[in-house]
DNA sequence: ACCTGAACACCGTTCAAGT
DNA sequence: ACCTGAACACCGTTCAAGT
């Protein structure tokens, strides 16, 4: 909107080109990745410059972290509530696995994006409708939330990358505690992770939801 | 065992020293406030004394984690296979809720002690007895290990210092959801998580070894 | 008004030097 | 043999200066 002026010098820096490189960034490096000095080369801009659009680094994570939000699907319009919740943790597992810096940032537990919080109200109207009252949705949220963010987690291991050094402290392991290690290894690779997944989620909220 | 030869200058130095003094800054101020700086300062000797008793800092870390680990209490040694598997990891999360700075490192996917490696082999020979095979008991471990690391990830969040943040936060998710604000308030206040965790684990551990 | 330069107090790590 | 000093290539951030 504000026209150049004629004072003083022309603006080529803004927020939003700020934000989008830094979310490049993230996207690309993670968490460790993102530093103010590579943002503001990448902008082309020195690291000062920064300073004019966010406060400080802890605030251009949270604006990074409200763009992704903005990405999120909607929770499924319609159906079985049961399946409609199943389906928003589903989703919401499947979105937050693409951008795993993300929980990075959640587990720190001061920052989350509001997009994302509105989530929760929305699971309180589905549980009500099985009959919950808020006390107990809250908790079946939580159960549920946990799960997710624990397959999250476990995510980075399954890295190709750190299967070797894993299986070889899983030897380790087994030889001290005794064990066979081949069998350890066989039980250990077979891991269909993301079936057993869908398969726990769906296990959870049967329980907390019973019929 | 090697005594003082004469040639040269006296150790002083020990791995030892530099693990406990490790743990120590780790246990404090948790993976972020440990540096190498900051434990050669410690132990009362310059930064780069310290590698010759540990390669970098990632094998320090890897080090105190096994300190750490080497802390864990058995698992439950008799009872009934469902109930010692549940206590074995209500026994996991109690143990590593006072060690939190150990998700972080998990969470990146490279390290895990090799003593708390052996808790797998003894979870396959515990689902053995209630006739799942070792694919069944893989998939079982890992479903109730992701609820843990869920639970585990998200104290952070209930830090009292946090708690003004988080909710300011979440008032601006139910107005722009449009739904009543002291509702969700009051829901998410209400949250007891550690009656909520073992409701779930309890939860988990029934549907996944059917009676 | 907007951006920059220089500086401060930090990092992990290498390499040559001291005793 | 063991430890140190100086240096390199990094951080986030502040403050005064340039245009």
């Amino acid at each position: 909107m504000s026209t150049d002026s004629g004072r003083g010098r022309r603006q080529f820096l803004t927020r939003k080109a700020v934000v989008a490189a830094g979310r490049r960034i993230v996207e690309a490096d993670g968490v460790d990745g993102l530093t103010i000095r590579r943002v503001a080369a990448d902008v082309g801009a020195t690291p000062m410059a920064l300073y004019r659009h966010v406060a400080d680094k802890r605030q251009l994570l949270l604006a990074i972290l409200e763009d992704v939000a903005d990405g999120l699907p909607d929770p499924p319009g319609d159906g079985d509530p049961r399946e409609r919740i199943f389906g928003m943790f589903l989703m919401l597992d499947t979105y937050l696995a693409r951008h795993l810096w993300v929980v990075d940032v959640l587990r720190k537990g001061e920052l989350f994006a509001p997009r994302a919080g509105a989530l929760f109200p929305w699971a309180l109207d589905r549980f009500g409708e099985l009959g919950l009252d808020d006390r107990q949705a809250a908790d079946a949220y939580a159960t549920l939330w946990w799960f997710v963010l624990g397959h999250l987690s476990f995510l980075p291991a399954t890295d190709p990358d750190l299967f070797a050094s894993r299986e070889e402290l899983m030897k380790v392991s087994a030889a001290r505690a005794g064990v066979d290690e081949e069998r350890v290894l066989r039980a250990y690779r077979g891991l269909d992770h993301q079936a057993v997944f869908e398969h726990g989620l769906r296990a959870l909220v049967a329980s907390l939801a019973p019929s």
